[in-house]
DNA sequence: CAGGATCCAATACGATACTG
DNA sequence: CAGTATCGTATTGGATCCTG
């Protein structure tokens, strides 16, 4: 243990972000602040699909190792991610989403709605089109389209969205 | 009408984006090209509070009217956005949302949500608490905390999440 | 008012090399 | 494997000036 301020790495970069908007009052501007990057919120949909390891962030996303360590970092900074001890034997350690993360979870399942619905031509195969004609659901939360386990569209039911006034 | 180049911008840097991550596959990734920088989602939230003109953007968002323009344009160009002409005598543009652009509603329910649930601290002024105080709910859709209009959090109610296996 | 054009600073990103 | 350090580049954003 050296010095108070060797700690302080990831907090300096929140605040850093924290004052680029006016954060103080809205909370989608306040969560935008923490996954409003080009990255994050792929880290946390790999994480929803299973992926725990620094390589296999990297690999199925193919960014560079520095900026996927920072943004490791800053998601465990900002505690929606927290790092465990590997399962297995191996000395290594693995990412998984805390509580918080978990959270996001209505997040993008509301991207995959939107891009589904809105993004794919009717050329494109569409990943619940071709789920849906394979019909078995399998694996755990899996919010994107990947070999043998993806999110079955009534696993999420939006059941009442009213406007007031 | 002079050439056939001359109206590509929005679509070149759509493009550009394109090719940035691998989003031909997931929905979520796709999704994120287009609203997943830093003022988009944003924008589109004024957008559902009734802010429809330039101005109003810029002086709420605080950001430089270059970005902003820029956005503003990507986002028409996204089709999330349209423009049309002022409901007042006024010869100016106005925005707004389109279906597409409607469909983020979820999104930013889900981020707002998060936000509210994880982002701020006991001590800090929620807005639900905030709203639920004042007991009168108003205005169109309110997606951030504004004088006199909110989103009350009955308005969105997620039904069922299940997890697959 | 609603931008466009230009210039400049900050940042984000990728590639590479290095470490335990 | 899981990063850190360094560098060069690309993109982004802000400020200022200009237009109709």
């Amino acid at each position: 243990m050296l010095n108070w301020f060797d700690n302080q790495t990831s907090r300096e970069v929140t605040l850093k972000r924290a004052k680029q908007t006016s954060a103080e009052t809205c909370p989608v501007a306040r969560a935008l602040e923490i996954i409003g990057d080009r990255w994050s919120l792929l880290i946390v949909r790999d994480a929803f699909d299973g992926i725990r390891r620094f390589n296999e962030f990297q690999r199925d996303l193919g960014l560079s190792k520095s900026v996927l360590a920072s943004r490791l970092q800053e998601l465990v900074g900002n505690g929606v991610l927290q790092i465990v001890q590997a399962e297995d034997g191996s000395a290594y350690q693995e990412y998984e989403l805390t509580g918080k993360g978990q959270g996001l979870f209505h997040v993008i399942v509301g991207l995959r709605q939107w891009g589904e619905g809105f993004l794919f031509s009717r050329n494109e195969a569409r990943s619940v089109m071709l789920e849906r004609k394979s019909g078995k659901p399998v694996g755990p939360l899996a919010l994107r389209t990947r070999a043998g386990r993806s999110l079955t569209p009534d696993d999420v039911v939006i059941k009442k969205v009213t406007k007031t006034a």
